[in-house]
DNA sequence: GTCGCATCTGCGGATTCCGCATATATCGCT
DNA sequence: AGCGATATATGCGGAATCCGCAGATGCGAC
């Protein structure tokens, strides 16, 4: 999960664009998308299962929790003491919990959660992410409203 | 974007299971799913094809920023006066802004921003996220290192 | 009952996917 | 320069998939 291949190496425009094209449908055929980027449809698909297999992309359905019957999102500030990355790990643990980054300001950890109800919330927070060690404090944003949601950084 | 179809009726097991399929791979066949859900190959594209169309659920590629070159994320917490709806709204028109959810805590909004630089983070919060009317402060969580993400919520 | 709507199935043709053989370009090494 | 090794490209043919359409089936409203 943390172990990413260190591709450090920049990609060419045509995978940029190639990715642009899966950031607007990721089923769009490649043959379709060859003929926009100027290379055959082989060549496309090889491109495609190079940059999922490298990590760089990955094409997967996402889906508005609200919309499934998930009512309560928060996101979860976390003050540590000790080694925040072994926290974050422990945190990430948990299935609720959909989003981790150790961060750089007032909170070390940030962790996105989705939870079916207020008492589920109230038991992942209390019994399962303040019992770890190291864990000084948290504070939580109960999300009211979904406003913006995209996921095509990086292209434009 | 924000005018989401209030589909309040829940989804059925089949649904679900289908999402299940498409969170795992996007480019997953529809005779293939159709057959783990014991439904026939146009049925399973039909219901895909509503879901996407009530929103429910879109099929993209997503990709690792830092992958991409672009080196600065961060989450930034605004106390509003006035109006929040509004002014995530405004938020939400930035182009480097990818994420933005009405909260309830001590921030009104939060916002998830992708910069290729710190000089355009910079740039972004004083120049352009502090110059909205009725945005009283900000408060920034530059990311360090993303430890989870997922897409898969709502199954299982 | 029956009308209307939503959803499912089956089917045929166009399209796409996918593996394989082969071509070409680049790089490192002697 | 010569020569492999590697990466990436193309073309092709068969299997699989996609997609629209026509016709069943189920269910609620009246």
């Amino acid at each position: 999960m943390a172990d990413r291949t260190p591709r450090v190496q920049q990609l060419d425009d045509i995978s940029r664009a190639i990715i642009e094209h899966l950031q607007a449908d990721g089923r769009r055929s490649y043959a379709d998308i060859g003929k926009a980027v100027g290379l055959s449809e082989t060549a496309v698909r090889n491109r495609v299962q190079r940059l999922v297999d490298a990590g760089v992309m990955q094409i997967v359905a996402v889906t508005d929790p609200l919309q499934l019957g998930f009512a309560r999102q928060a996101m979860v500030g976390i003050r540590t003491s000790g080694d925040s990355t072994r926290i974050a790990a422990e945190v990430s643990a948990l299935p609720e919990v959909t989003y981790v980054v150790l961060t750089a300001g007032s909170f070390d950890v940030l962790a996105e959660v989705v939870c079916a109800s207020d008492d589920e919330l109230i038991d992942l927070l209390n019994k399962r992410v303040r019992a770890i060690d190291g864990v000084v404090a948290t504070e939580s944003f109960v999300y009211l409203r979904l406003v913006k949601q995209l996921y095509d950084w990086g292209t434009q």
